[in-house]
DNA sequence: CTGTTAGCGCCTTCAG
DNA sequence: CTGAAGGCGCTAACAG
């Protein structure tokens, strides 16, 4: 078993309380007894046990983020930031990933709920997660991540999905383009609604046709083979517009292999500009969002929220993604 | 603060010690004393803390993964395999990204201490890191990911990157290639050093021409870079093997943005077999190796060496990796 | 099969 | 500024 407290303070000729004065606040130890506690700590190697502190102490330090799918690496960056920010502020960050299954979610939510997390990072993939609840009913503080909360009594750090879908149509229908194809992933998750709802709206301003193609999951397999689709479809569409890049990178893969050129014979548009994006051999045009910066940002809020308690005001960050062009879109040519 | 054993116990009116039997081993509590507890805990919604858990059992049933790049795919792939498995296992994965920075590692490690993990899994990214040592005098049982363990005292599941190297290598001589560029991380990095030993190894049996080439860091932008010392260099090169597939990914893209045809003008081959390697426009050739089974693998032996003590024999596994092939190499046309 | 009890390592009053 | 004591929630004997 590893040392404890109390070894060091025997080992330094001083009272517990004293080491754990030491530990928590230095100021109240005298210079003297410092050093002696210092070496004794290094004598021993003793560093501090987690799991004492928090039962004691009532808080774990510890923030759970739930993410649907790790694979993407629109999550990775997330999670990255929210990792980051937690290690400067003295937080464990525990990430679990639920591959978009309810069940590993609400099994997930059952360990964090152990764990005695103080704060929930977590973008809801399905409405209504009986954990989700369970959290509230716990008062333990939730913030959502790249999905605005509903309820003002909750924090969230969210896109602009509407402007999304919108922008990127705008910018279609700009380069002279009048019939869209749009590969959207399910409706029940918020996200993609949104921007269905943007791209609508903007194809109305606009005066564009929509073609509207679905995948079930957002991966790039799903793209790949929805791509049959839209090639066999009758309408002569010039522009395909992909809910995200792993689904734009699955379709550019079929249109290639399919004798197609990009953005000669369809310009093509992802959405959230991961790193893949940019190095894909077309580059790909892109709605980008923040990743890293969302993560970062909701870990602090929460670590705000968990510090300052009733004080805190819970707020609804909404961020503007932005279009970045490059090689996979170009101006129609009649 | 939440419900505890103890309210439990008086709601169920039984003894405490009843409810951690119930909880622990439920076999050695008769069927109706079981009801009512379990009545008990749903109408208080109580869950067991893990803090008090660990304390007092003295396991906290946690394992620490650190890995050197969570955007790697590989890595997430590894990541998680192993977070399954835990799971699976009612253990929990605290994962942990170094970004390749040593300080960022040992910070890291020094939390895993003060969460008493039982068992660590790493990818060490330098040599002689002293968290590791430290790790080992406190007698953590740690095992390596993608990296063999030198001492018969630790397990490990690592990939023969000497036999990756040689046959990629073999592979390209079969198609005719004779000059070959290799794309190389730095030799500090073991898995990069064997891989090279591979390539020459098997550069001398084939009677095949080595241009070494360097990258700092394996990301795709690094090969990006690289790229244009290909280009210029004055050998005749009609293949590149990289040392993995990001780092492919970015050559692929400078090669193709110079009007350069895959496989035509050149075959290229990466490593690892990362998603997008498959969904590349020029799908690409790969070694594949199985990440996700590394990290399962490696978690379920951390597991039974936690669980069985001393009665564990290490093990130092090691997988072949398999050479993949698709659309980015191709014959030789003289 | 169930109840009682003594801590696990630490933090936090509260006296000195 | 330092020291003694109580207890956080739980488990593991042990006694009944």
């Amino acid at each position: 078993m590893a040392n404890s407290i109390r070894d060091v303070a025997s080992r330094a000729q001083v009272a517990v309380g004293t080491v754990s004065n030491f530990l928590n606040r230095p100021d109240r130890v005298a210079e003297a007894t410092r050093k002696k506690i210092e070496s004794a700590i290094a004598d021993l190697n003793f560093v501090p046990n987690a799991s004492a502190r928090h039962l004691r102490s009532g808080s774990s330090r510890t923030i759970g983020l739930l993410v649907p799918d790790i694979t993407n690496p629109f999550f990775t960056e997330v999670a990255r930031g929210a990792g980051d920010t937690a290690s400067e502020n003295d937080y464990t960050l525990l990430l679990c990933n639920s591959d978009e299954d309810p069940k590993k979610e609400e099994r997930h939510l059952k360990v964090l709920i152990e764990q005695r997390i103080c704060g929930l990072l977590i973008t809801p993939s399905f409405e209504g997660l009986a954990g989700v609840a369970e959290l509230n009913r716990r008062n333990i503080p939730t913030t959502f991540i790249d999905r605005k909360a509903e309820s003002l009594e909750q924090s969230s750090v969210s896109m602009d999905d509407f402007y999304g879908g919108k922008s990127a149509v705008k910018y279609l229908a700009s380069l002279g383009h009048t019939s869209i194809a749009w590969v959207n992933g399910p409706l029940s998750i918020a996200q993609c609604a949104s921007r269905e709802a943007g791209v609508m709206d903007s194809a109305k301003e606009q005066n564009v046709k929509i073609n509207k193609f679905q995948v079930n999951q957002m991966r790039s397999q799903n793209g790949y083979e929805v791509a049959k689709n839209i090639l066999e479809s009758t309408s002569q569409v010039t522009a395909i517009f992909c809910a995200n890049d792993l689904v734009a990178l699955g379709v550019l893969r079929a249109l290639l292999e399919n004798g197609k050129k990009i953005p000669t014979d369809y310009a093509l548009i992802g959405y959230d500009d991961i790193g893949f994006s940019a190095s894909a051999s077309i580059p790909l045009t892109s709605i980008a969002q923040p990743a890293y910066k969302l993560g970062a940002l909701a870990a602090q809020m929460i670590i705000n929220e968990v510090e300052n308690g009733k004080k805190f005001k819970h707020e609804q960050i909404v961020f503007k993604p932005e279009l970045v062009i490059r090689a996979s879109t170009q101006a129609l040519r009649k």
